[in-house]
DNA sequence: CGCTCTTGACAGAACGTTCAATCAAGTGTA
DNA sequence: TACACTTGATTGAACGTTCTGTCAAGAGCG
């Protein structure tokens, strides 16, 4: 294996560029070759069988990026005024790495049509979320730092209340039009959550 | 002819159908053709210029069925309490309807890689809906039936609260897994979002 | 007849994929 | 050192298919 070049490497980050950007029919493996600096299409072929190996191989080494939306079994027992602008923050800022943002297109763009590539997205990250959420809320409403209810419900919310300033960083800039930041989002959308879930007095 | 058929129609059922399934570049003129019930793909030509022709008049004619989110200025007085289930329950039940559902596909599985038609969306759906949210908001202040706060960010999370719910209809049956029904969540994130807003005593 | 609509056939291009040939760099042998 | 041989990597040309879009020739109706 000489250290020369990583055609692999240079393959899968061609290829993930030309995915994320034009979609899998919308990508050829002519464009993804003149992306990776190939002389020839061919040489893909020797890298990989086909072309929807080649698609699956991109999503198996670049999903790692999405990962990172967390999911801390240590944050169990902090309170909500603590743990909740964290997590938002960490979900937000995701959105602002741009492979991050090629991968979500890369997934949703292709997940809107083909469910086995929207079942990798469902559990690699929603249900990550989704789940780490409804166990926090669970247990705060055990520590009474929460009204009981009902989390699967509250989770929704929660990480729902985030979505339209995802989406505005990701599909539609239109949202960002009015100006509102992450962190001012952020400090109200929380503040209306804890107070609309504080235990009753 | 002698049957009154209207080819037009036809051929703009089938492609919303095509497209909406498989994306404008997974979508054939002979696969179209073909679910219009046509013997030559030729006669699309004669009715449309061309396949990107084809497929804005497909946007033109089918995103009445997304206008239907309602945007009622009536409303505006009506205390929020009754105003906010009811546009919860008539957002997330558009997408019970299963034309509704095909044309959000459609459109997101597009606007992830063509700015043109995210523009086409933002305006048609997200603007009205989050504007009139923050109109509602901004109303409901100035009669002192919710605090004073960021009426730019209680629109987001309002509407971002039913999302998820939404996603598990449209993409993602993961969510749906835990049972939660539309009513039931619909419930709860009033509740909270009204609790987390009711002006201080 | 003229006009609108419909047809099968087809051109030209682009697609994914295959293939035989080539190359640079070892490896084994004498 | 010289030479034959192997190996992994790379190439350009070509294959068969499928795509969009065109065309000339009709069919049915007023």
């Amino acid at each position: 294996m000489p250290e020369e070049v990583d055609r692999r490497g240079q393959i899968l980050d061609a290829a993930f560029e030309e995915f994320s950007e034009k979609g899998f029919k919308g990508a050829t493996i002519k464009s993804i070759a003149g992306a990776a600096g190939l002389q020839s299409p061919a040489l893909i072929y020797w890298y990989f069988p086909d072309k929807e190996t080649l698609f699956r191989e991109v999503l198996g080494t670049k999903i790692p990026v999405l990962r990172a939306v967390r999911d801390p079994a240590g944050l169990l027992d902090l309170p909500p005024e603590e743990v909740l602008p964290t997590i938002a923050r960490g979900y937000l800022s995701t959105f602002d790495n741009p492979a991050a943002q090629r991968m979500v297109r890369l997934i949703m763009g292709e997940a809107m049509r083909r469910p086995e590539i929207a079942e990798i997205f469902a559990s690699a990250v929603i249900k990550r979320v989704l789940g780490f959420l409804k166990s926090y809320m669970a247990r705060q409403i055990e520590l009474g730092r929460l009204r009981p209810h009902d989390v699967r419900s509250s989770a929704r919310a929660f990480i729902g209340m985030l979505l339209p300033q995802a989406g505005g960083k990701l599909f539609f800039p239109v949202i960002r039009e009015d100006g509102l930041t992450d962190e001012e989002h952020i400090e109200t959308a929380v503040d209306v959550f804890l107070k609309g879930l504080r235990p009753e007095s």
